[in-house]
DNA sequence: CATGTTTGTTAGTAAACCTTACGAACAAAC
DNA sequence: GTTTGTTCGTAAGGTTTACTAACAAACATG
């Protein structure tokens, strides 16, 4: 709470123009009237920011309300939904870069994929362009922003620190997209997006985590419904953290035991196709070393929510089940008695819509 | 970023006479012109604020700058800080309640104490009571605001929710003191409270976690410079989360291995006095413990900086080493080569000092 | 049909910050 | 000693923002 920049009452007035798009983004189909007594404003400032935002073609009419009551009918708005459709890409994907067009609900409308091919670097900056642009051109209405949830680091300028896999050092990926297709372009890390989307779209909590499991293991945290991000943007870069105190597997970075040996997608396949039988095993241990490494942190940050996002086959059964087994064992029942731990409900589509989400919020302050 | 409640111009006015006081009280001695260059106001709005805080008594003026320059001399400013006192009180320790008188610098300027005796809940209570009413009658000038630093589950209300050594369950101090003399009482977790006295009067970044080591072990989060509260304000309560994958001693709340078991003071003391000679191994295990406990935290939050509060005897030596050590080598390097732990600079005030951190936020938004 | 309710708008006011302009007080240069 | 330019603080006036008060329109109800 320590005020740091200052604020004047212009910036009072986008704070509450944000808060009649969000009132009507969730309930929609709302009156003046019905905004105000939400929102605490009065009737008339209501009026005077929704002429604003129907001038802008972001709001409209839909008609009279229907229902019997006294007084004089109610004009009823709503966003104006088919007003602007988003872009969201996902790089996330090992051996793909996968795309979609989605209206302002987040529900997709067009899907699109292109293979990595081994490309890095500058190839593979030129593969997401390349995704975009093919995607820009099946909208069907004016894009209101393109979003990308990439893997690694990424700064809060959408500059890609470090991504090993795309062989990414510093690339400035927003700033390209940007220039290169002159709308409003966000770039975030891609379990980051994909917390938003299931705070969003899902049931998710304010306050959650989401563990992304796939060719590595990532997490991204909401805190108050923000995202964190860390000293360095690296906030949620679990992957390599030791787990246990018994050794391990060697991994990639050269520690033993990080968190991937036990969870990433490639290990646990390859494990289970060379012991089919002894899958359930792998699998419980897997979740047990989740659920060790987790443990310090729903405890610190006293998390009521941790949700995984990855591979249902492996992940939906018993890993799941025991990693809150092994949470449950391993923190304060008092504190956490409401803990819950479920597979995301949005499936594979969560970074793309996680992507629109950050399009929503950077552009109509919604989500 | 999510928008939840209107904001008015005059919460604008708030925040900007906030900005003023906070200038000043960091800087101190600036002329009015000083303030708006630095926050980015006029002139003019800068001195309409600082006439409202001169009349209010917040604010004085200290006479005219000195030094050689062209133009008209400045005149200078500062907050009026021999217009109030705060009280600060400590709770956490076992067997002593600990409060002191402090200026709005946040030294101390008078001390007191009163031994628990074993006193728990209402007599706990009353204990509180008393030496509070001590403390605001050695009070030369008039008191800005009370403040608490409690252990146990503490919620934004100021109702200590849980605090087991006191017998406390859903008690309401905050208001009990605030109704009993009269001024504004502000009662929060002592972790929380040692954290931002790290921040406002140590060198500690905005991002940090602090470590209170004590008869338990707890801790307090900063992220962006505020507080961490948990879903159910039970963040930092790390003292029962589960260390490691090889057992460990038995602990009260009938698990095994707990931090607590590990690095609470009375077992290290008494495993030092068993063993004397296996000191260094003793301490630097503990060490190595709280590294395992903490890996995932930093990891996951990617903190820069970890502090350590409690008996420097123990702590300050081969245990703080064994803990860097042990974090280093269970993170990413990459993402925590300027991982830095340290013992606090504040000593054993650093809860009483931050309990006047925390009435100097709520009072005058200044920290 | 009269009455009461609800909606949305018009008109006027108060608060907060801005721009512009100015006098006061000084240093430095001539 | 005078001129010039700088800096400080204040005064006056304008714009933005949201408020209160009042009202017409449109409806349900007794």
């Amino acid at each position: 709470m320590r005020p740091t920049t200052k604020v004047l009452p212009e910036h009072a007035r986008g704070h509450n123009r944000s808060l009649v798009l969000q009132t009507l983004y969730r309930a929609g189909q709302q009156s003046r009237a019905d905004i105000a007594r939400e929102t605490g404003l009065t009737r008339v400032t209501i009026s005077d920011l929704v002429a604003e935002l129907i001038v802008e073609g972001l709001v409209i009419e839909t008609g009279q309300r229907e229902d019997a009551r006294p007084g004089k009918p109610a004009t009823l708005l709503d966003l104006n939904r088919n007003a602007f459709q988003i872009i969201g890409i996902d790089l996330s994907e090992y051996a793909i870069f996968r795309g979609a067009v989605l209206d302002l609900d987040g529900q997709i409308l067009h899907r699109a994929e292109l293979p990595l091919a081994g490309s890095t670097g500058a190839d593979a900056t030129a593969l997401v362009s390349a995704l975009a642009e093919s995607l820009i051109a099946q909208a069907t209405l004016p894009v209101l922003g393109l979003g990308v949830g990439s893997p690694g680091v990424v700064d809060l300028a959408g500059v890609v620190l470090s991504a090993p896999n795309l062989g990414w050092e510093g690339e400035e990926l927003q700033a390209t997209l940007a220039e290169r297709f002159g709308i409003p372009v966000v770039v975030a890390n891609d379990a980051n997006a994909a917390a938003l989307a299931e705070h969003s779209f899902g049931s998710a909590d304010s306050d959650m985590m989401l563990i992304k499991v796939g060719h590595g293991v990532g997490a991204g945290l909401l805190l108050g419904g923000t995202p964190l991000f860390g000293s360095r943007f690296a906030a949620g870069e679990i992957g390599h953290v030791v787990v246990g105190t018994d050794g391990g597997a060697e991994c990639a970075c050269g520690k033993r035991g990080c968190l991937e040996t036990w969870l990433a997608t490639p290990r646990l396949e390859r494990a289970i196709a060379a012991s089919p039988d002894r899958e359930l095993q792998i699998l419980t241990e897997a979740g047990q070393r989740l659920g060790i490494a987790l443990a310090p942190v729903v405890g610190a940050l006293n998390l009521a929510e941790v949700v995984l996002s990855g591979p249902t086959r492996l992940l939906d059964g018993p890993l799941a089940q025991a990693t809150i087994e092994t949470l449950r064992n391993r923190t304060m029942a008092e504190f956490h008695g409401d803990l819950t731990l479920r597979m995301t409900t949005l499936g594979e589509d969560i970074v793309m819509r996680g992507a629109a989400v950050m399009v929503l919020s950077a552009q109509l302050g919604v989500s």
